[in-house]
RNA sequence: GGGCCAUUAGCUCAGCUGGUUAGAGCGCAUGCUUGAUAAGCAUGAGGUCCCUGGUUCGACCCCAGGAUGGCCCA
């Protein structure tokens, strides 16, 4: 036998063959097929062929139209088409419309940025909104040119747009909706203001510096009357010593709108003697406070915080009380533990004065200087005021301490100058009006969370949520139609102003706000409800993003065949507090029902140290230059072999983890698809036609797909990830190593050959479908490398659909048992060193339960088991199964690789009597 | 500082209602194969289950406290 008679031999048999690369170079070829999909139109077809089937609606939370997409987007949006795919492969019509969020302050400030104007009142709005659609479609189109590169299906031909004057007409006309219920009214909040600049600041405005502000105690002083109040409380008897509350405050210009001091509830107070006065302070800061009159000073009694809830005194100089209130935010790390508090002037203040109903005071206009409201100090700058302040405190002994305070203290970002905050007339929405916060509450019940304590976290957000204040003084937004009357000042936002406004915005857009007379939005005989005013001005606010981006479901869903509600959203933790929450409610507000049915959060994408991504530490990518680096297939494959839910890692060395993932389930496939060259449709063999070790490998891939499709039913990608490389390894170790033989060595057209082949197709269909909604792109490669008859009309993978479980092979545990015991009895005869394989007979003992499944087997036992020789015993009394192995009798034919008698044919002495037949066959 | 979440092998993750020798894939080591070959198969070495207490006959799992990291707030 020489050589070449060897390989003379090796070219009769059916060696696999196929165009499907092993070599994916999938950063090359993916944009290639996004193309390919557009073109062939591949989603809008098969949307179009499931039309009449059940819908099933993921609802797109809006990206936010600037910037570039990173990995963090990458994963929330292809988790997204990964669900979509699910249900498009399940049949249903799952009509994916993405969605941009593109008005805002990050837009305008950054076209203001490019356009070289420090101040928005510089520049025309008109031209402003212009430069800033420009700006925002800018990015719309790079971003979305991006998701389509992740191989993200969905109508990017029409996706929905914040800024389309339908999508502002239905804001618009959520607007008149809450306005006729009610749900609106415009009341007082404190904003960040800059003196300076005269205008209010978002927080997105504001810079941190270092700043020495005058930081004084003061004495609040009670009446006699009240003095006895906090002799009662602190369970001591009434002296003639006066009896004050020691505060402290950096910011002395506050003091004329102070209307409260606040006390942490369960820190300790002590009441204070020095010499022939009484200071109550918080006793941990004591010390601190007093300075060095401390040492003086004798502890007479201590309270809690709570138990002086709803004492007052006097305002050091203003005529009126000054009431003690508990707030938590109260820290004792500086000042006294007795807070200054001026509902007009600060946040928290704010806020725990709508809790106490404490008047809102605010004695500063806007420019910064004093109203006649603060009494003596009328006129005077805020900041130029302290000066004076401190010193008629001084004077008139209220005053105990001062020393200077160097602080990180906010300041305007354009003119550098500390801001204020100040009270201004806002819009909000009634949270606790028609029981809304309650109804919310009510509505989450009915919604699933993925994870179940998403839940819990929501209904804080909802039971935290203070009114929501939805009017924003800036330019690129939504108008709120308010009107103001020029009789009266009294501002109105009438429903059937908010009605034509949004038919207006419908026709021509929001710019219409700016471009028209207020008369083009009032109706016939419209008159102010305050006074019957006929001349109105407009008011120029626009509507807080998170409300625009709130009514997406109103303005997306239940138009055009979409159910409303939608069947799921999916977004990062952070919307519990954005998103999820603003179309909450909207959604229950307008249309009393959460607006989707389920809620899916996905963790967030860290380094992988765990740490935040970082450009500057280097550990931060954009979606794009990691998809040109890896692939978008791999990373989408990444995508599925973390815990979405959970935060997750991201990196190169993850990547090349998962990259080597990819390459085993990549060169499985192509091994199916290099043995399927020849098959065409009239060799298919029907399932029940197969030889039995076939039709158990069918068994065993309908198992995994109904594991796999359960697992996609209730989100858990990672599980099925998990499932896909446990069935590819399985398979391959077992199935794809055993038929090998028969595939390469018998003729190409004997029924066992084909028998194996058909196995493999229907494995290989299944198996695509079952991955195409992760891996995209190679199952839709591995599909067009299939011969086109065997796609049988299905031009793309998308075409095909997830086995039902009604078509599956039945007595699935009994084939998964079947399999297991054959993996365990082939992994025995893989681990002998010798002899091995071909060179053994096998003795195989199975008790009789096991031995009626396997001899039913045939000879499939001994090609699954890879041997030359197999006899198969029942032995009585035998709990399962073993093996013993020997050597195989007859010599290695040269062609198969088998051992048997050899020569048969004396033609070919060193080849078995099947190939020598092949052989013959062949020349012939 | 508060609320929520996470922590199991070098990495990504499983471990059901407390009882297992705590598992899988990747990587690593060793061997086989060279007719899936920049592939395939087998075997093996890797663990203080974040820490400290507690409950229990028994804890990766339950309880309390803490550490580290993350998200949202302040």
């Amino acid at each position: 036998m020489s050589e070449t008679a060897e390989r003379n031999y090796r070219d009769t048999l059916n060696l696999p063959k196929t165009g499907f690369p092993m070599k994916a170079e999938l950063p090359k070829r993916e944009p290639e097929r996004v193309r390919w999909w557009d073109e062939r139109g591949t989603y809008a077809s098969r949307l179009e062929t499931s039309a009449s089937k059940p819908p099933w609606i993921l609802h797109d939370g809006p990206p936010y139209a600037n910037g570039e997409l990173h990995m963090g987007h990458f994963l929330n949006m292809v988790l997204k088409d990964t669900f979509v795919k699910i249900a498009l492969l399940d049949g249903k019509w799952a009509n994916f419309i993405p969605g941009w969020d593109m008005h805002g302050l990050p837009i305008e400030i950054e076209t203001l940025k490019h356009l070289g104007i420090e101040d928005f009142h510089a520049i025309d709005p008109l031209e402003l909104r212009a430069r800033c659609k420009e700006r925002a479609l800018f990015w719309l189109d790079r971003q979305r040119d991006v998701r389509k590169r992740m191989g993200c299906f969905g109508r990017f031909d029409r996706p929905y747009r914040t800024i389309d004057p339908a999508y502002e007409a239905t804001v618009v006309s959520t607007l008149a909706d809450l306005a006729e219920k009610n749900q609106i009214y415009k009341g007082l909040r404190t904003t960040i203001w800059c003196v300076h600049d005269e205008t209010a600041l978002a927080e997105a405005e504001i810079e941190y510096e270092q700043k020495t502000s005058p930081a004084i105690f003061v004495r609040f002083a009670a009446s006699p009357q009240q003095a006895a109040g906090f002799a009662e409380r602190f369970g001591t008897s009434v002296t003639e010593s006066p009896v004050s509350v020691l505060v402290w405050t950096t910011t002395p210009w506050t003091l004329p709108a102070n209307v409260a001091i606040a006390l942490r509830p369960d820190a300790v107070y002590g009441l204070y003697e020095l010499g022939n006065e009484r200071i109550v302070v918080a006793t941990a800061l004591a010390e601190s406070s007093l300075g060095e009159r401390f040492a003086d000073a004798k502890l007479v009694a201590t309270a809690r915080g709570d138990a002086l809830d709803g004492l007052a005194v006097r305002h050091p100089f203003m005529d009126r009380d000054s009431v003690v209130v508990l707030a938590d935010y109260v820290d004792l790390e500086t000042g006294t533990g007795a807070v200054h508090t001026a509902p007009g002037h600060g946040a928290d203040d704010f806020d725990t004065g709508m809790k106490y109903g404490l008047p809102i005071l605010n004695p500063v206009d806007a420019g910064g200087h004093f109203t006649v409201d603060a009494g003596p100090y009328a006129g005077l700058q805020v900041f130029a005021a302290n000066a004076k302040i401190i010193d008629d405190l001084r004077a008139s002994g209220a005053l105990l301490r001062e020393e200077k305070y160097e602080h990180s203290y906010p300041h305007c970002w354009r003119c550098h100058n500390p801001v204020i905050f100040r009270a201004t007339a806002q819009w909000f929405i009634a949270m606790d009006q028609n029981r809304l916060r309650a109804h919310i509450l009510d509505a989450i019940d009915d919604v699933g969370y993925v994870p179940e304590w998403g839940r819990n976290r929501q209904r804080q957000m909802i039971e935290n949520h203070p009114e929501w204040c939805i009017s924003r003084q800036r330019t690129w937004g939504t108008p709120i139609p308010a009107v103001v009357c020029s009789n009266c000042d009294v501002s109105t936002l009438d429903p059937r102003v908010a009605r034509t406004t949004a038919a207006i915005f419908a026709e021509r857009g929001a710019d219409a706000w700016w471009s028209d007379p207020v008369e083009t939005f009032l109706p016939e005989g419209f008159a102010c409800p305050n006074c019957g005013g006929r001349r109105f001005k407009k008011e120029f606010n626009i509507v807080d993003i998170w409300f625009e981006s709130g009514v997406s479901h109103l303005a997306v869903l239940g138009r055009d065949g979409m159910p409303w509600p939608s069947n799921a959203v999916l977004e990062g933790g952070d919307q519990y507090r954005g998103w999820f929450r603003s179309s909450l409610v909207t959604g229950v507000a307008v249309k009393g029902a959460a607006p989707y049915e389920r809620v899916v959060k996905n963790g967030w994408v860290n380094d992988e140290q765990g740490r935040p991504m970082s450009k500057s530490r280097g550990t931060g990518f954009d979606a794009r230059d990691a998809m040109d680096k890896w692939g978008a297939d791999v990373l989408r494959l990444w995508s599925a072999s973390v815990e979405f839910v959970d935060d997750v890692r991201f990196g190169p060395a993850v990547v090349e983890q998962v990259g080597r993932v990819y390459r085993n389930i990549r060169n499985r496939i192509r091994f199916m698809l290099s043995n399927l060259e020849d098959l065409g449709v009239a060799g298919v063999v029907p399932r029940d036609k197969m030889q039995p070790f076939d039709r158990l490998s069918c068994a065993i891939v309908d198992r995994f797909v109904l594991d796999v499709k359960a697992f996609y039913d209730v989100f858990e990608i990672h599980d099925a990830y998990l499932r896909i490389v446990e069935l590819e390894s399985s398979l391959s170790s077992l199935y794809f190593d055993a038929i090998k033989d028969p595939l390469y060595s018998l003729a190409r057209n004997d029924p066992r050959r084909r028998s194996a082949q058909s196995a493999l197709l229907y494995a290989l269909e299944r198996i695509l479908t079952a991955v195409a909604p992760i891996l995209s792109f190679t199952a839709e490669e591995a599909w067009q490398e299939l011969p086109e008859a065997l796609r049988r009309g299905r031009a793309s993978v998308f075409d095909t659909s997830f086995l039902s479980p009604d078509d599956a092979s039945p007595a699935l545990d009994e084939a998964a048992a079947l399999w297991n015991v054959l993996r365990n009895l082939r992994a025995t005869v893989a681990a002998s060193a010798s002899p091995r394989d071909y060179e053994a007979g096998l003795t195989v003992s199975a008790s009789p339960d096991l031995y009626g499944a396997l001899h039913a087997l045939g000879d499939n036992l001994r090609e699954a088991m890879v041997v030359s020789q197999l006899t198969l015993e029942k032995t009585e009394g035998a709990e399962n199964v073993s093996a013993v192995i020997g050597p195989a009798a007859g010599k290695k034919c040269k062609r198969c690789w088998k051992y048997r008698d050899l020569g048969t044919d004396p033609k070919h002495p060193d080849i078995c009597a099947d190939c020598a037949n092949v052989v013959n066959e062949l020349k012939g």
